[in-house]
DNA sequence: ATAAACTATAAAGTGAACTCTATGGCAAGC
DNA sequence: GCTTGCCATAGAGTTCACTTTATAGTTTAT
């Protein structure tokens, strides 16, 4: 598969896959060259992306991933690390789920407030008086 | 409360307060001027910047804060582009949540893998001949 | 009264993650 | 065989959210 196959099939562009090439986030077992030169992308590259998106979603930076999407060969010492990555991840994720959980507490106040501002002003003020709860602290 | 003070509470640098004013995210409410050009912050500036840094922590941008940051006394239209807002990001934080579960799958995965090859790596290569489940795709 | 510690502005610099430009080689259709 | 379009590299440019630097005025402690 071509470079731009690929970035049509993962929405990205040719120019973010050779970044992320160049950045140590692919090897040979997703991109080989063909004898003119171009990249030739295989199955698994697919894959790859899809974990890094997900990875990225989640708020990973480029280099973190570039360590722990290293390949199984690495040392027993570097698989500890990843380990622990892991670990840390896991509570990263979970603590943010309840900051998300927070949030949607704020946004429903505010949605309140909001809504009362359109339909009744006067009392959208009180609510205001009363407490802290809108997007104008 | 001048800014330093500020800084230490909300555990910020004098430079990013700064910075976020320079980019309309404070207004008369959070600073005045003392008669030395010092700026002086009223306690709602610190629930402003609460509310920065937690809208920050679910992904929203600077530029994005500024909008719906905005005092009640703009216009009508204003208002209801900010119940869209609000309920968009409500949405966003949803499927975000659901993002969140499916990667703590992904890294449980990722653990188990790593565990096993540890204490047995026979199993674990066996182990990605069947399913699709590490960091190495 | 002088040093230190704090304040101010304006502007340049940084790092991450792209994104785009310039330049040129290959390939497929007419 | 010429145009169109995809591929290559190298490197410059962009955006965001700071961060640092340079320069200078103000306040506080000794």
């Amino acid at each position: 598969m071509k470079i731009q196959e690929l970035a049509d099939k993962m929405g990205l562009t040719i120019h973010t896959i050779r970044f992320y090439e160049k950045e140590g986030l692919l090897d040979d077992r997703h991109v080989r060259r063909e004898s003119n030169n171009y990249r030739n992308y295989s199955e698994e590259a697919i894959e790859r992306l899809k974990l890094i998106k997900k990875f990225q979603s989640i708020g990973c930076s480029l280099a973190e991933l570039k360590e722990v999407l290293q390949d199984h060969d690495a040392n027993a010492q570097t698989n500890l690390q990843i380990i622990d990555w892991i670990r840390g991840k896991k509570k990263e994720i979970e603590s943010k789920k309840e900051e998300y959980d927070q949030m949607l507490e704020t946004l429903n106040k505010m949605l309140e407030y909001r809504t009362l501002l359109m339909d009744d002003p006067q009392k959208a003020q009180e609510m205001l008086m009363t407490s802290h709860a809108s997007s104008s602290d």
